[in-house]
DNA sequence: CATGAATGAGCATTCATTCAT
DNA sequence: CATGAATGAATGCTCATTCAT
């Protein structure tokens, strides 16, 4: 007997990761990315009951990915607004690196697969972005960052990167650095 | 007479739009678009070759709707900085009232039904923008604003934007001014 | 436009019938049966929302179809006995001549597609066999047929024309005769 | 070890009829049943070819055992009428106990998986009911029971009998009785 | 022998599009 | 022009059967 392939499941994931940002949710045809895969098509449901579950079991593997991921090896030696700064630098580009996984949260946010619990998501990003919510409080604390709900500021951060990533390619360090530059003087205290 | 069949016309597209903020444009069923806008679905395909020219020429009518209307009456005295927190305030209350645009964009740029032409969506986007462009580059002029490429900062401001405007709902108008200054500080020369 | 064709539902439902008589509720093969019918697949989701709703129609349609055909045109002249025996004879025949039906009840009742209301199919047959009830107790009242439950009675005539009609092709008139003349016997009074 | 094998063949059959009474013939999944038995789906194809076999073996299997145990421990004094209804009671309380068995008879008949050889059933179904086609033939030759074809007699009991036994949890013995006196006087000279 | 993961043909159902009325 | 019944290719999912372990 096989036994059920912890590898496979992953692959199956990773590929319909794949083919999602590039055809979008409905675009995404389970006999093609068994194909894609290398297995049958009825092996994908031995792993998932079905492309819902699928999806959602994407959505979450991706967020415990991004948590792991996102902010470690931040630099902690310097000071507070290089260390800021060489965090956004990581998070920019860990983004635009994925340029799929931020593809597939925005398809996932809209999506009748997400159901609903739009709050679960908040939440689940909320946990990955840990580490940059506690830098802000820090830099709160130091009276370096401006006072205000640190949701706001994430917000915009948030926005910011998410729309700079999908231009990532076309930019160059220069670039990046201004754009670092206007987030930091957006939320520090001159 | 004319004058009926545009109307008609008008109304399948704000149709189609509501109803793909809420389900997606593969969740856009044309059978239940022609029985929310009250005509059989042939008639739909007297207007509309097909499903990919409704949802292209939606595309279209929707980027002229809002060049013509985001940056209207913009205050036109005070300092710059005043005019251009008006402007903002102003781009972010007509995404914030709209969030159906807002949510076809992101759905269009990255479905099979936009022709892989992603350039003339982000010119279309770019003519929307214009005031906030010449905008910009009064203010680099005068030294007030940054000296980095308008795109850059245009890219920041909208993400920040299209991230406000999805929780506007639940801010302030406290808030909102904060998030207002927040991209200020970002660009401007202090 | 086409109008919705009453004559195209019909043709669905008996020739659902003929085939399921042949290879049984789970060997009904939709797309099989639209090309019998001469129509596409499609279509027949036009006229019943899934092969359930399909089979549940049947069901009433030839509970219908059986209550107006069953008893009708019975000898109102001739002794009681005589009357009695018509009515069976009668029955006999037309359940012979529609194995179909009788084979559809037996596979509908076992079958997933009842909805596990049987209590529902049960009323609707003795619905169908109204008259026979009828003529049972007009027999009880002239002392003519034994005072048991018609239930019972029912239960034991309908159990035995059932097995009859299966095998009635390779039965001569003698031979129904005198099953006809022990079902008499086994309910009258002597 | 043989012994432990001729079990779970054994398991295996039992539980298919008790699946197939409940849920049909093609409501009966290999892998469920395998659950179900409470060993691989693997495991039943070791012990038959396919689903198929499965099910003529269990034909076979019932057709044996209810052979075996129909008409045992008839009584055998007392009238022959008094021997003919014990032997009648008999065989309803069997049918009645072991409804699945019925119902999987009727299931059968009208099946794919019954290669057209209904034949072969009907000649199967006689040799278990050999000691009812005996009792006829010694009444007949006693002068007690018609003189009709013992075809047409059992055909008649058998289909009453069914019926019956469907409904006999709701029947009480003095309701059986009733039925079993209607049989006897469908059959019985008087 | 036993296991259960893997297979893939097969089927119910959907939905963009057409076309007879 | 308008209608909505008809079409049928496309797709998600099932399940009998196989086979590597």
């Amino acid at each position: 007997m096989r036994t059920k392939d912890e590898v496979k499941e992953k692959m199956i994931l990773e590929k319909a990761l794949t083919m999602i940002s590039k055809v979008g949710l409905s675009g995404l045809k389970m006999s093609i990315l068994a194909k894609e895969v290398g297995v049958a098509t009825g092996t994908i449901y031995i792993y998932f009951k079905d492309k819902r579950e699928l999806i959602n079991h994407l959505y979450l593997y991706l967020v415990r990915k991004e948590t792991e991921l996102s902010f470690e090896n931040v630099y902690q030696d310097g000071s507070f607004e290089c260390k800021f700064k060489s965090a956004l630098d990581k998070y920019i580009r860990r983004v635009a690196t994925n340029p799929e996984v931020q593809i597939f949260f925005e398809q996932y946010a809209r999506s009748p697969y997400n159901e609903g619990d739009n709050d679960a998501i908040i939440e689940e990003e909320n946990k990955a972005l840990r580490p940059l919510f506690d830098l802000i409080e820090m830099g709160q604390n130091e009276a370096l960052i401006k006072n205000i709900s640190s949701n706001l500021i994430i917000m915009m951060l948030c926005g910011a990167v998410g729309e700079l990533s999908c231009q990532v390619q076309h930019l160059n360090q220069t670039e990046i650095n201004a754009c670092i530059d206007m987030m930091w003087d957006a939320i520090a205290i001159h």
